[in-house]
DNA sequence: AGCACGCCGACT
DNA sequence: GTCGGCGTGCTC
């Protein structure tokens, strides 16, 4: 009998456990509280549940039930976001009340109410002083003159897009700007979406209009795979679908890399659009994430550009998500609820009925294999907008190479001789390595002591600005030693060079050109990025050395030059993806030159001229679709993914017996059910490549299997097996990771 | 994952 | 007699 007074709902708790827990919640409730969250005391601790559905049977004995308190009246979680994380939590065997824990901002997922708080924005004073405005000297201030003329704007929106308080400070000083508390308007993006444009959009070239055509004319789910060489102008087919999409009142989610939320990135949306874009990335407070996630549930702001997380906001009229870079492993989660913000994205399309857009001028062979398969529609953009042409790519054998002082620190006399030539000119030159520090790592001359990782079975690398040795994989350094603290010889040799070695090199070699160094040692913050990037934009300076940063989406118009220092160690990497993700990068970096008048060539050094995959970047048609054909052939033959799927069954312990013996046991436990799944390839258990990780050892399984269902119930039951049978012990951790982009 | 409960050894 | 070590089992 239950009592009227009440209302039995079943909760997901955010614990490792695959089921609900039935709660009474006071009052009669609907299913307008489903997705709710709810305060509830669970095991003996305080904690925020969330309400699955209603309970219409509880096989329990109803006194023995506890009571909860319902913190959302009206649940913001839609029905479609709810779906979408149910079927992420099945694919990806992560609990559902832990996927909503990452799903949700932090503070609602702390129990914080869902509203806005107040937010320091700033204000174009009436009846200013035209002499004080005449004064303004600064392009800055004057910029945001003009900004906060098209309406108030959040002091944290102005500091995205590139300004500083000082200049605010000056400006509210000389009583041009002042500083109001602006209350959210609860005003949405579709009231004023006649006057939706900004600024007058350029006028698309063919490729760009039968994309354009094509999207717009999608009638519910289809998933275009946008596949643009470098500078084709894939943001604008963005912004004309978009600005469709917002016109029927329906709103935009763009998924973005990590990296790649620069203040340019979305600048271009600012322009564009008349109306509110949502933003949400690392920089954010926890405040600012939710007012971005309340912005986009009300629909105050059309548009959302995010990283990863942001394809969990909650939207009532969802009509197109945009994945930008889609090949990038940024949106792939390597923790907890291990998930591909990529294909988690599409599965949300389907559930919402519309289309998603997968942009990038190197897509992933994943993406380009289901695009061969008919599932993607590809789209492809091969002009250059602004009629740049690709750049080619030509050899260096380092072979033939004098072993001169350059060599050492990865610049071949004939690289050199380039560089000279290119600077001398007035251009601009692109060094790119994708190796921080100075050396790779530090080595006893006399007794051949090799200075390790003490938390990691890692070489540490030698950060000479830093005056440290540095462990690349837990982040702990030491003081650089002198002597061996194994034979005491001060005679220690570093091997391998870094960025900052060959930044090292270029200064000596070139004192009068500035040289920026770009890599995660001197780019700290955004507005290190922006500075650098100013300076090589405005020509002061010549030469850029930097890691993967430089590789993605700036464009630099006067570099004629790009270098790639080290290929090598890419071609004999054991982890089969290695020469997918070179091909991007260079392509990338590669896309980096020549984008204005000016052409660009890129040179590649290499030690192996004669290697497959050298000769296939070389080859007359070098382009990114032909060698991902030829990749993907190999792939194919070797039965690896997109030819099968893999999912790791994973297990670590700072105990290393301990995380040995369970994942042995795992083994025994797989054999056993094993027969049932014929078509499932399984590995013995095996240590990682590197084992010991931050004092933990880890090992793993690797399970294969052509058919995605077959493999997703085997794991379902193993995963049944662990946590019915309660294997885990406290100290061992265990996690699956399907579809994996890294190898363990 | 936590937390409580409980069963054993070392202490006032 | 009782404090607390952690192994075991349960959580609405």
């Amino acid at each position: 009998m239950t009592s009227l007074s009440y209302t039995l709902v079943n909760v997901a708790v955010n614990r490792p456990m695959f089921r609900d827990f039935v709660y009474k919640i006071a009052g009669v409730h609907t299913d307008e509280c489903l997705g709710s969250r709810v305060s509830i005391n669970f095991a003996g601790s305080n904690d925020i549940g969330v309400i699955t559905s209603l309970c219409s049977d509880a096989s329990i004995d109803e006194k023995k039930l506890k009571e909860a308190t319902l913190i959302d009246e009206k649940s913001f979680i839609t029905a479609e976001l709810f779906q979408t994380l149910q079927f992420g939590s099945n694919y990806y065997q992560y609990p559902l009340g832990q996927c909503f824990n990452v799903a949700l901002p932090k503070l609602l997922r702390e129990g914080r109410a869902f509203n806005y708080e107040s937010i320091p924005a700033l204000r174009l004073k009436e009846n200013v002083n035209p002499l004080a405005l005449k004064r303004i000297k600064s392009q800055e201030q004057q910029q945001i003159i003009n900004i906060l003329a098209q309406g108030n704007v959040r002091r944290k929106e102005l500091r995205e897009r590139g300004f500083s308080s000082q200049q605010e400070t000056a400006l509210i000083k000389k009583g041009i700007i002042e500083l109001i508390e602006y209350k959210a308007q609860y005003q949405t993006f579709y009231d004023n979406i006649s006057d939706l444009l900004k600024e007058k959009p350029p006028i698309p070239n063919l490729e760009q209009q039968n994309a354009i055509h094509m999207i717009n004319s999608a009638k519910g789910f289809k998933v275009f795979l946008v596949n643009g060489v470098t500078g084709s102008g894939k943001t604008e087919i963005y912004l004309r679908v978009i600005e469709e999409i917002l016109k029927k009142g329906k709103s935009v989610i763009v998924l973005v890399p990590e990296i790649a939320l620069t203040p340019q990135t979305f600048e271009r949306f600012y322009r564009r659009f008349n109306t509110p874009v949502a933003t949400i990335h690392s920089a954010l407070s926890d405040r600012e994430r939710l007012d971005a996630y309340i912005d986009m549930y009300k629909e105050r702001a059309g548009i959302l550009i995010g990283t990863r997380t942001s394809l969990f906001t909650p939207i009532k009229n969802l009509g197109l998500i945009v994945i930008d870079e889609e090949h990038d492993s940024s949106f792939k989660q390597t923790e907890t609820f291990r998930y591909h913000a990529r294909n988690l994205a599409i599965m949300r399309a389907k559930i919402n009925n519309c289309p998603i857009i997968l942009g990038s001028a190197t897509p992933s062979l994943e993406s380009f294999y289901n695009a061969y398969n008919g599932l993607y529609t590809k789209i492809d953009l091969t002009t250059r907008a602004g009629g740049a042409t690709m750049p080619g790519i030509s050899l260096i054998d380092l072979k033939n190479e004098p072993l001169t002082e350059g060599i050492k620190t990865g610049i071949s006399a004939s690289l050199e001789n380039e560089i000279g030539e290119e600077t001398a000119k007035g251009n601009q030159v692109l060094l790119f390595l994708n190796r921080r520090g100075f050396s790779h790592h530090l080595v006893c001359h006399k007794c051949g002591y090799v200075f390790m990782c003490p938390h990691c079975d890692n070489l540490l690398t030698v950060h000479k600005n830093a005056n440290r040795l540095l462990c690349h994989v837990c982040e702990n350094s030491m003081p650089l030693p002198h002597v061996c603290p194994q034979c005491h010889e001060a005679s220690l040799l570093e091997q391998g060079f870094g960025t900052e070695q060959v930044y090292e090199y270029l200064h000596i070699r070139y004192p009068d050109i500035n040289i920026e160094r770009i890599d995660r040692d001197t780019i700290t913050n955004k507005n290190q990025l922006e500075q650098r990037l100013k300076r090589i934009r405005s020509g002061e300076s010549q030469i850029m050395i930097g890691t993967q940063i430089l590789a993605k989406g700036h464009d630099f118009p006067n570099v004629t030059l790009v270098g790639i220092l080290d290929i090598d160690s890419a071609l004999f990497s054991d982890d089969f993806r290695a020469l997918e993700t070179t091909t991007q990068l260079i392509t990338q970096v590669s896309g980096r030159a020549g984008r204005g008048q000016k052409k660009g060539r890129v040179i590649i050094q290499t030690h192996h001229n004669d290697n497959f995959f050298i000769n296939l970047l070389i080859s007359p048609h070098n382009n990114y679709d032909f060698i991902a054909s030829e990749l993907l052939k190999t792939r194919k033959k070797l039965s690896l993914p997109p030819y099968t799927n893999q999912a790791f069954i994973l297990s670590n312990s700072a105990d290393r017996n301990k995380a040995f013996a369970f994942i042995k046991m795992l083994e025994q436990k797989i054999a056993l059910i094993a027969p049932n799944y014929a078509n499932v390839h399984i590995t013995n258990a095996m240590s990682d490549k590197m084992e010991k990780q931050q004092n933990r050892y880890h090992f793993h399984i690797l399970a294969s299997c052509e058919n995605r269902v077959t493999l997703n119930q085997f794991l379902n039951h193993l995963r049944q097996i662990v946590y019915n049978n309660k294997l885990i012990s406290a100290d061992v951790r265990f996690a699956i990771e399907i579809d994996p982009i890294f190898m363990y």
